[in-house]
Parts: structure tokens; sequence; C-alpha cells
DNA sequence: AATGAATGAGTCTTCATTCAT
DNA sequence: AATGAATGAAGACTCATTCAT
């Protein structure tokens, strides 16, 4: 028993460090692009050597990856709490997801260098897959709900898909402020809600 | 008159290697991630030498950035040539928007790189505004073609954007074929295609 | 008393655990080569930690030395069996350790390893130099046996340098299999075994 | 014709640079063990940038193994030389070669270095063993002039490797100098000439 | 204008060793 | 005495860019 407990305390202060290497890898993220930040940084940043790194990650991509995994997570159970939510869920929805993309751009680029090019371990591809999914699966469900005649599977990915393109298309535009791209982005969400809410209701 | 021509041959001479180093660039970036690929490949590929590479671009950025360019250039001259065509335009235009981009992951990956992080020098922004512009225009007029009474530019913002998202998405998807994906995303942008259009129509 | 049997049991313990280690170190290095051998690498094979590695030796290169100690033993007990066996005997020394080399092809690069190259401590080295020692004495002894009147501490040097240089010749040979070049090395080993019998016995 | 001087021109200098790397390798190897030099210490010594180090070699390895195939062309040289030498030419040649080891313990160390563990790639190994073959071939032949009967190919082999035995077993001796070294290596060298000439005499 | 060798800062990663528990 | 996470110095190697010819 009291092993068990000594054994549990070692795997809290193991969960707790990689929890601060992750938050120091999100913290720099914040402010340079995630492609550029070396193992040093992070290293200095969580006040950890470089060694103890490696200790809890096999190389930079999985703690790039375990960043990105965490941050779907998170989004994942933003979008979770929509459900007691109300009528238009679909923007709400939408909103919230992109509401979320501008606070972590870092999200969305990983999402572009992931799903476009990333050579991941076939281990580390599953676990993407599986993360993917289940966000993936917050938008079936909150379609299906708002209407049960849908083919939801494949309206989910096309409305996943639409709010995804939204930050490719705009989150870089000329001469503007981060509020004025989150001003649009969060307008193009709603228009795009409001699209595929007048899609579904249109049927007869 | 004979130092004109003489000036003309040179420009000519001039933009010809600037176009062979541009079509190396693109084969090679049809094999691997655009990032991974060096200044030594390309001038190897293109039969020229590092340094001459440096005659014609500052440096791999904007030659990255030339061939996107291109690609956009490219991509707006197959959706002009829509213009004669009739009936369901929004679709047509969606698939052959989405066609290309199955066919030039490297588009893609690059209007992604350049879109969300890229450093570009002011010159080299300027550049890629008006190029993403014009693109963004053909959407415009389609959009205003298929129904005048509609909000063109914003809806034209909100459908690129729900189509740039499909390949973010779906580009990759664990164990599918380059064939399975195309099928899949070309759906996809039917029915976005779908649903703008229904939006359109369902107005008053 | 009862005292003295714990410190014995302690001792013995101790002694157990080190030979387990050193099993381990033996068992890795037969699949790989010893130089590439890490500390975490025997600590899993042998069951223990890397902190109980270096309880009983103080770095890697002192455990890399007691493993080639224990099989320079190992072969220096071989050759003693040979007391009895009459007639050849320097073939058959010569037979029986080019044999064993083939065997244990790590006791040879710990050789090479130590003889040329390593920095042992004074300690360290004063124990690689009795045993070494011990080995060359068998040498010594069988010329003795074989003909009294050889300078045969000289002999014996020169006979061990002569199968000693027989593995570092041909222990790699182009496109051969383990059993071709047992088979060749064995081949030298009689030769020279050969040579050198001839040359003692051709002596009025 | 201009142009081919310019190209020999550019060979030459090449040759030049590259020869300047491999004798500051061999420089620091007469301090120090060769393994243990690094890239960094190369490129200073030589007086280049490590990147030059790279652009005329792939990796360390094939440098490494670049300065033993010349040492080994050199051997082989002053092998050939022995020649127009009369007399005891078995006892000429081993003085030579065990002479030449004294003084280049680091061909030494790399032969025993690539011989036994070396992870080459198919290419460097060809080139290893056409050299290795050549070195052998000066022992063959002169066997085969001190007697036209022996079956020299084999008798080589055992003649080489004995030799060869000579440094692993005695370059370290407790408490000797280097003369003290040099003195009794050579001896034996004189030994094992002696019973391989003795036994080549004997036969009828 | 074309060439391509030289540059070297900067990257990820390894691994023997330490030491608090 | 056993543990094994933390350490961080050190290494090999890359590659965009420069510049003398």
């Amino acid at each position: 028993m009291t092993i068990a407990k000594f054994q549990e305390l070692k795997q809290a202060e193991r969960d707790l460090r990689r929890q601060i290497i992750l938050d120091a890898a999100l913290t720099l993220f914040a402010a340079k692009d995630f492609r550029s930040v070396t193992v040093r940084e992070i290293a200095r940043q969580a006040g950890v050597s470089i060694g103890t790194i490696y200790n809890y990650y096999p190389n930079l991509t999985e703690l790039f990856l375990d960043v990105f995994l965490d941050c779907a997570e998170e989004i994942t159970h933003l979008l979770d709490d929509l459900a007691p939510i109300s009528a238009p869920r679909l923007e709400t929805l939408s909103i919230r997801y992109i509401s979320y993309l501008n606070d972590h751009m870092t999200f969305y680029q990983m999402m572009s260098h992931f799903m476009l090019g990333g050579d991941l371990s076939p281990e580390a591809n599953r676990k993407l897959d599986i993360k993917m999914k289940e966000l993936l699966n917050r938008f079936e469900s909150t379609l299906l709900e708002a209407d049960r005649k849908t083919d939801a599977r494949l309206t989910a990915h096309a409305l996943f898909s639409a709010l995804n393109g939204i930050m490719i298309s705009y989150a870089r535009y000329p001469g503007k402020t981060d509020a004025d791209i989150r001003r649009h982005t969060l307008r193009l969400a709603g228009i795009i809600a409001a699209v595929f809410t007048s899609h579904i209701a249109e049927r007869p």
C-alpha cells in the first residue's frame, strides 16, 4: 500500500515535469514559428537540462506532437461543453472553434505541419489519428443533434474542413491587426455556420 | 536598334533560365516536402550552379515564393476558363480547385507555409497579396454570376476558406491511397459547393 | 562467528551480482562491438540499475577490463589443461588458442583496445599485466616442454605474437562466412605451429 | 588546351588541400588515440573550416580510412624497394615492416579498428580490401623469391599474421620506454623471420 | 554572368556519471 | 546497497549563403 502510494507520487512527479516541459514549449511557440524552436531553448525555458527533455521524449518531433495532441484534447473538450447549450449549435460550435484557433495559432500551424507533411513514426501516427477522429466526432455529433436526417459523417467532414480553411486563408492579412483578423475570421465562421445551417434546414 | 535587340535577347535568355530553375524546383517538390529541398539539389536538377540561383533570387525563400506565385497564377487562369461554362458554376469551380490542389500538394503546402508563418520581405509580401487577391477574385466573380444579391465578397471569402480547409483536413488519411484521398476531397468539395449553392438559392 | 557468517554471505551475494553483471556484458558483446555497448544496456541485460553497476565498478572501462581479465583467465586455464596431452604440443596449443579467439572475438577486440590504446589507471594496468603474463607463461612452458634448449622466453613471445596476429589479419575477410574464417585462421595457426616446431627440431 | 590546363590546376589544388587535411589528421593521431580526434580539431589543425572537411569526405570514417590507405600504400612501397636488396630477404622485410609500425602506431591501430570492427560502406570496404591485398602481395612475392617450392600464398598469410601480432602483443609493455619497445619488437621480428627462413630452408 | 568550394554557426542527439531518495 | 532520473558536455553533420575566379 505504501509502495503503491510511493509509485503514485513518482508518477505524479513525472507527469508534472512532463507538463512543465510541454508548457515551456507552448510558451516558446507563442513567440515564434514552432519549427524554429530548439531543444536548448525548451530546456532553458522549462528549467531542466537538455538530457531531461530526451528522458521524456525520444526526439523533438514527438514532443511537438505531444503539444499538438494536448491542444487537440483541449479544444475537443471545449466543444464538448457545448452540449448543454441550446439553440444555434452549429454557429456556437464554429465560433468557438475559430476563436480557439485565433488564440492558438501554434495548434493550427502544427495541424498543418503534421497533416500535410510530418514524417511520424507509426505509433505517433496512430495517436494523431485517434485525436483527430475524436475532434471530428464533436462536429459529427453536433450535426446529428441539429438534424438527424443529414448524412452527418460526410457533412461533418465538410464543415470541419470549411472551418479549418478559414485560418489558412486569413490568419495573415496585409496590414491588419490581430483584432482585425479575429473579427474577420469569426465573421467567416458565422457565415459558414449559417450556410450549413440553412442547408440542413432547407431539407423537407 | 541593334542594342535594343541585344538587350531583348539577353532578357529572353534570363527569363528562360529563371524558368528552368523554377521547373527544377517544382520537379523536386513533386517528390518531397519542399522544406527539405536544398539549393544544391535545385542547382543540380536545373543543371546550373548554386551561384547562378543566387543570381536570380536573393535567397531560397524568394525562390520558393516564386514557385508559389507561378502556381497561383496557373490555378487562377484555370478558374478563369470557367467563365464560358454554364450551369452549376460553384460546383465546377470547387471541383476544379480541389482537383488542382490534389495534383499540386506543394502549392498547398506553400500556401500554408507563407500564409501562416513565412517571414517575407515587404516586397515579397506585396507580391503574395496581389496574387492571392487575384485568385480570390475568381471566387467572388463566380459567386456574383450565380447570384447578384449576395454579399459576394464575404461569401467568396467563406467559400474560398471552406475549400482550402479540405486539404489540410484530409490530405493525409490513415491508410488511404492517393486515389482514395482525391475521391474523398472531391466529394467534400461537391458538398461544400452544394451547401453554398443552396444557401444562395434559398434567398427570396 | 555469526557475524563472520553474515559477512561471508554478504560477500557471496556481492560476488554473485558482480558475476551477473559480467555475464550480461559478455552476452551483449557477443552481439555487437564492445565499444558501442552502453551502461544502460548492460544494466537492463543484467536486470540491475545503472547505479548498481557503478557500485561495483568505478567506471565503464574497469568493467570492460574485468570482462577481459575473466576471459584471459579462462583461456589461460584452457591452455593449462593441455599439460597431460602428449605429442605435438605446439600445434594443439596454437589451435586451441585460435579456436578460442574465433569464439570470443570480443576478447580479442579488447586485447587490441587495452594493449594499444586504453588509458587505464595504474591499478588496472597492474592487473592487466599480471594476467597477460600468466597467459604468456603457458606459451613459455609449452615451449620448454618441447625443447629445453631454446631460449624459451623469447621464442614464446614470438609465438604468442605470431598467433595473435592471425585474427587482426584475417578476422575480416571480404565475402567470407564465419566458418570460412575459422577454417582459414585455424589453418594459419597450424602453419605457424609447424614453422615453430620445425625451427626447434632443426637445432642440433 | 587552356581549359584543360585550368582544370588540371583546379584538380591539383583540390589534391593539395586533401593532402593538407590528411596531414592534419595524421599529426593529431600522433598525439592521441585516433578515435578520439574530432572534426573540429582536424579542421583547426588543417587551417580549414569544418564544412571543408565534409567537402572532401562524406564522413569522419572515410577520412580515417583514407589516412589508413595512405599509410598502407606507403609501407607497401617501402617493402617494394626491398627488391634490389640481396640476401636475407625475409629478415629485411620483417624488420622494415615492424620498424614502420613502431613509427606509425596509428596505422596499426587503424588496421586493428577497420579489420576487426569498422562498419564501412561497401565502396570503402572494397578500397580497404584492395590495399590490404597489395600489402600482402609484397610478403608473398618475397617468399617466392626466397623459395619457389613453398606454398607461398599460405605461408605469406602466416608470416604477415605473425608480424602483425607483434605490436598487439608488445606495443604496450609495463614500464618500458618507446626505445625499449622498439628494440623488443624488432628482436621478435627477427626471430619470426628466422623461424620462417629456417622452415623454408629445411625443405629438401 | 556563371561557377562551386569554402564557410561555420547552429542543430539534434548521446551517454557516462552523479546523487538524492 | 540499490535505484534511475537528471545532467550537460561533447560530437557529427547540415546547408544557406558568400565571393574570388
